[in-house]
DNA sequence: GTCAATTACGTTCTCCGTAAGGATG
DNA sequence: CATCCTTACGGAGAACGTAATTGAC
């Protein structure tokens, strides 16, 4: 009374062959287990599908009509399976990740690029949203998982640290602080300062370290860390930024000096739903995530501010490109 | 190792459910049994397809991939199954059948029309040919069953008797002959005989009949009776006919008369290939073939030649109508 | 008589159910 | 602790293979 893909495959095999003999040797089993399947699918289908004796094996008209899906069925089903299989091996897929502007703008691209090259089936797609969105992107299975500087709550996320970036103080080239090789957030005080968006992780990070060194607070908000370089051009603060986002801010009357307070970092974690499986893919690129972290521990001093604040990271050879630096 | 449609209806259930206790009830077995099932099932795919705890069910992202398969697969297999039962059924399905003209004229429409208005899903074909053609028709299987004068050879055929007809003498109306409520085939000496193709089993059957009245074989050949209707009104001479075939011959200046001789009767078979199964829809036409024959035994003398001649048969009132009969 | 499909029958293995185990909220 | 999925284990039935039977040419 079940239809099982053996006896489609034995219906196959026998309108093919017109032998139970061959056909019972392409199933590997014995003409007379042969038999009995097809007995077996007869039984199931409610009809004869073959007319037999000893000598001949034909399909009867009933045999001819149901020929017609069990191949379909045995097309669908050997679909499917190879679907899986192409999925498990990496030939086709798709991975959909989220991540802070700041890290979709260069680190994340390049990382996606290293994948797409390795498995140009699988397709990706990346979602730049800011840090609560990411969250919630994961949560509800848009994306496979997120990388962010907000780790969700330890019941439903799993959060994995990836590395710690150090925070930065972006001003003007005229400004006093320009010349330093490094600068503590206490030599900030009383100066103006532009935030970055506050629903965004970097707010959220350094604004306990900024009102601890008494800062003036512009009151100014943006979302683009484009828009907050313009702010601080134009002469209305000086901001605090973490190294990868620096890309999206920094331009040629703007300078970034590192900080040397220990406390000045900001952490990236890699993060997904507990107890949900990850495709394939997904996980090749979860694990494919710790091994493009480069070190960023220690800033080199020394040096055009902008060169030698970004010295090992992955983001350099374009921005030194686009400064036209060494 | 092994796909069957049960694991796939378990799949679907738990699918939708997303509760093995509900999805192990509508799959009627008990929640262990369901959650070996679904083991069996991931074993058979290579892929985890649900992420479960005590409190969740959802599908993995390969869950996904394969739901849409599954899907396909299952609406294959109804669809295969339920087309078998309504093959079964009589609610669809497609039946041929190869007659002689002389009974797809009138005889066999009548009854494809009967059958047509009880199973008005079955497609029905029918192959008008000549005696030979009619038996490669069944020996090819490109028609179901055959309606023949000429049984095949018992190897390959089996030849079942549905009727005999009479044959009758077709003349002029004002043929001496015409006025007789019967003739005998000596009446029948001399006169000149215009003959159907000898291809056809009429010609095969009545060719010794004729050749012992010692007739004049006119020499004249024809495919269609509408044309020997033709030929006898123009006064080429006699043909002997089947009472079947009247129809198709018979217009109003001729005449049918009865033959007395007890051997001019044509024995009518249904025909099949042996151990060859009939589908359902071809099995019920077969069956319903003999419930249509009508005695026809004697036609009565006297009265009109042409109306007494086709007395009991189903064509009367269609042939009455044409004629303007009584 | 020979070859091919089927049936008979014993064995193996799959599959299910009962019951115990374990994890989650 | 209550619920639900899973594992353990034993039994029923399915499925297979060997061997005997039937049937066609």
């Amino acid at each position: 009374m079940n239809l099982s893909g053996r006896l489609i495959d034995a219906f196959l095999a026998l309108e093919e062959t017109r032998r139970f003999v061959l056909a019972a040797r392409r199933c590997h089993v014995s003409p007379s287990a042969f038999s009995q399947m097809i007995g077996r699918l007869e039984a199931a289908v409610g009809a004869r599908l073959f007319d037999r004796d000893t000598r001949n094996v034909s399909l009867t008209p009933d045999g001819v009509a149901f020929s017609v899906g069990a191949h379909r069925i045995a097309a669908e089903i050997q679909a499917s399976l190879s679907e899986l299989q192409q999925r498990a091996s990496l030939e086709t897929g798709r991975v959909a990740v989220a991540a802070p502007p700041s890290l979709t703008a260069d680190w994340l691209p390049r990382l996606l690029a290293g994948f797409h090259a390795r498995h140009p089936g699988v397709a990706l797609r990346l979602h730049d949203v800011v840090s609560d969105r990411c969250l919630a992107l994961v949560s509800s299975g848009e994306v496979d998982f997120g990388v962010n500087a907000q780790r969700g709550n330890d019941i439903e996320f799993e959060s994995l640290l990836l590395f710690t970036e150090p925070f930065l103080l972006v001003c003007r080239r005229d400004d006093a602080l320009a010349q330093r090789a490094s600068v503590r957030m206490a030599d900030l005080k009383g100066r103006s300062v532009v935030q970055t968006l506050r629903s965004g992780s970097v707010w959220q990070q350094t604004q306990p370290l900024l009102a601890k060194a008494q800062v003036v607070d512009t009151g100014l908000d943006v979302a683009q860390l484009g828009t907050l370089g313009g702010l601080i051009e134009s002469g209305f603060g000086i901001s605090i930024v973490p190294q990868r986002a620096l890309l999206l801010c920094l331009r040629a009357s703007l300078v970034a000096v590192p900080l040397a307070d220990a406390s000045a970092r900001r952490p990236i974690y890699r993060i997904r739903r507990r107890r949900r499986s990850l495709s394939a893919a997904a996980l090749a690129l979860w694990d494919a995530l710790p091994e493009s972290v480069q070190d960023d521990a220690v800033p080199v001093p020394g040096g055009p501010a902008l060169d030698s604040a970004i010295p090992q990271t992955s983001v350099r050879p374009r921005l030194a490109r686009a400064k036209g630096g060494r």
